[in-house]
DNA sequence: ATGATTGTGTTCAATCAATGAACACATGTG
DNA sequence: CACATGTGTTCATTGATTGAACACAATCAT
């Protein structure tokens, strides 16, 4: 897949640092290289990130993965999104917390009276 | 699988009513009447529910999922274990929403300046 | 009564994201 | 020169998940 999340990280990961391997990035995300090696080439292909030489250079060693002027404004784009979702769940997650509190205390008082 | 959210909600949902069917708990927990299936199962195997009539009854149109007291005991193990990682993602969110606003202002920045 | 429809639980082949070992190549090292 | 290390790339395998299909029971309509 290329989830936002997977887009936001990598983005935000490459516009650190540009010259992080995949493997390195894999790491970082948590996730494997294949996946990384995935998302980095639908990205490229989106003309989101650049790579410079890629597939046909001298240099096949590294590849410095650049964010294009498109990359950035996308990057700002998906951050904001997913910052949108990230607020969504932390609003879900404290409903889900009062309940499970009150679930808890429940169970206690069950728990106590036989 | 049986996650730790799964068998929370199954016993939530069974605890407010255990006449649910399969399809209506999957409908309600958002996921697949297979993996209900495979959910109930490992939970009776486990004696955490028992379905009235599980297996040979003469009436095999619908069972009764009841917890049993080893069940109720389970269910606030697991409530108690889910809240607690519940708690943890909450943090851990606000950590990231916290990264989140940054970003959205320093890339919102960049947009600006050529 | 009997056929049709609906509602059970159950099964299991198919799906699909994800993995990570294996590969080809390039560079650095001894 | 050989060897080790570090790239990106590939792809068979894994494993959870799905949902259509099935057998059975009860109810409804004719």
């Amino acid at each position: 897949m290329l989830t936002d999340e997977c887009r936001y990280k990598v983005l935000k990961l490459l516009d650190e640092d540009p010259r992080l391997s995949q493997r390195e990035l894999a790491r970082k995300m948590g996730i494997s290289v294949g996946k990384v090696n995935y998302c980095l080439k639908a990205l490229a292909q989106k003309g989101i990130i650049k790579a410079s030489n890629f597939k046909n250079s001298a240099n096949k060693q590294a590849y410095a993965y650049l964010l294009t002027p498109k990359g950035i404004e996308d990057k700002a784009r998906v951050t904001a999104r997913f910052l949108k979702v990230k607020l969504a769940e932390h609003a879900a997650l404290q409903q889900e917390i009062e309940q499970l509190r009150r679930e808890v205390h429940t169970c206690a008082a069950e728990e106590v009276e036989p």
